[in-house]
DNA sequence: ACATTTGTTAACCAAATGGTTAAACCATAC
DNA sequence: GTATGGTTTAACCATTTGGTTAACAAATGT
């Protein structure tokens, strides 16, 4: 129905585990279901992934290979923070609205069982706030920003960005939005997230 | 070890199974587990719930019905929309501080089954925004506030006060903290997270 | 042609799990 | 004391579930 259209079983059965678990989540999903939504045997899911547990790790792992580099590539390019804001914003907010269950899944399966990012850490590409860190404490010193900690700026940008896909049940209810104008509201947000956190930060000329 | 001494068998029960559903989920919970930490039969808690599934919807009700209220508080009085932010995240923070469990059970029950907030939303209490969209539009008229979009405001005020709950694990790892600094980290959020909306949105006299 | 490896399936299995039952326990009332 | 009602437990049950097996089909090599 999506994309994937047949190349080989292996591809085919990681979509359909990558449906379930997202929306199950390791403990909800049945290997059954996954089967079926793949439309083949039990057996050979065990064929292909040994157990559950290799099947679930095959699909994080490419989920958090996919999210992961892209926040690495815009945290160490060459732009000035604002840049670095702006492009941030639009880019992971424009992927994150074709994958909405990236996020959840991700956190949550991090909080279930955090030793995982002992192994992601391993791999080169994981990301890291050096030189963003030092970038802004950079730009603090010479005036450009208002002062403020790196860790928190990061946090700030990230929260305003991810949070919208974590909580839509909660904030569709509290703000009364039906899904349409949710969608609405986050395509907004694209321009509206950088502009909020530029004037919080920049120093006015 | 916490609260509750042995009031009745009940709320022990209750306190038992809050511990594991929040720490596992529903689907990763198990009655033996809660039985087990309540320190009785696993055939009692059907005894007093009569199934999981209600002693889950017991949890959810009352974890809910202590995280929603506050807001509605903060959200409702007779304050300036800066006041409201102060408060919210001066109040909000630490209470969370206190359940860090808390943001991520509910939001991760909630997309589960968004049909839970059909029930909850008949409760009266269950946060509204009317009244927080009429002060911010007046106040945005008034010149007091940049323009903004009160739904806007209030996820970005949402997103950044419970946000850092949600991804601890990944925070931790990326900014490359231990758990005492991430911890003084978020207590150094009950101010800057209000210093931050504020310079965003307060236009300067 | 045929042997060998790879892919696929139906049937099966053991363990785990939510839930039940029937008996025991223990207060309080009579 | 013992009848009565709620409380608690050990043992049990049916179903679900991850995983295996053994046979069969389809490529692939020679």
């Amino acid at each position: 129905m999506t994309e994937t259209k047949d190349e080989n079983k292996e591809s085919q059965i990681l979509e359909a585990a990558k449906n379930v678990f997202q929306r199950k989540g390791m403990d909800g999903a049945r290997m059954q279901e996954i089967a079926d939504e793949a439309g083949i045997n039990k057996a050979l899911l065990h064929y292909y992934y040994r157990s559950k547990q290799m099947l679930f790790e095959a699909v994080f792992i490419k989920a958090f290979s996919l999210l992961a580099p892209q926040l690495n590539k815009v945290l160490n390019d060459d732009s000035s923070i604002e840049e670095k804001i702006r492009n941030f914003t639009e880019n992971y907010l424009s992927f994150i609205i074709k994958h909405p269950y990236l996020p959840s899944f991700i956190l949550n399966e991090l909080n279930r069982n955090p030793d995982f990012l002992l192994k992601m850490k391993a791999n080169k590409g994981f990301p890291n706030l050096d030189k963003f860190k030092k970038q802004v404490n950079l730009e603090v010193e010479q005036g450009i920003l208002k002062p403020i900690k790196a860790e928190q700026l990061f946090i700030n940008i990230v929260a305003l960005n991810i949070f919208p896909f974590l909580a839509s049940p909660l904030i569709k209810a509290f703000a009364n939005v039906d899904d349409a104008a949710y969608q609405q509201l986050l395509v907004d947000r694209k321009t509206e997230v950088a502009i909020f956190i530029i004037d919080s930060i920049k120093i006015k000329s």
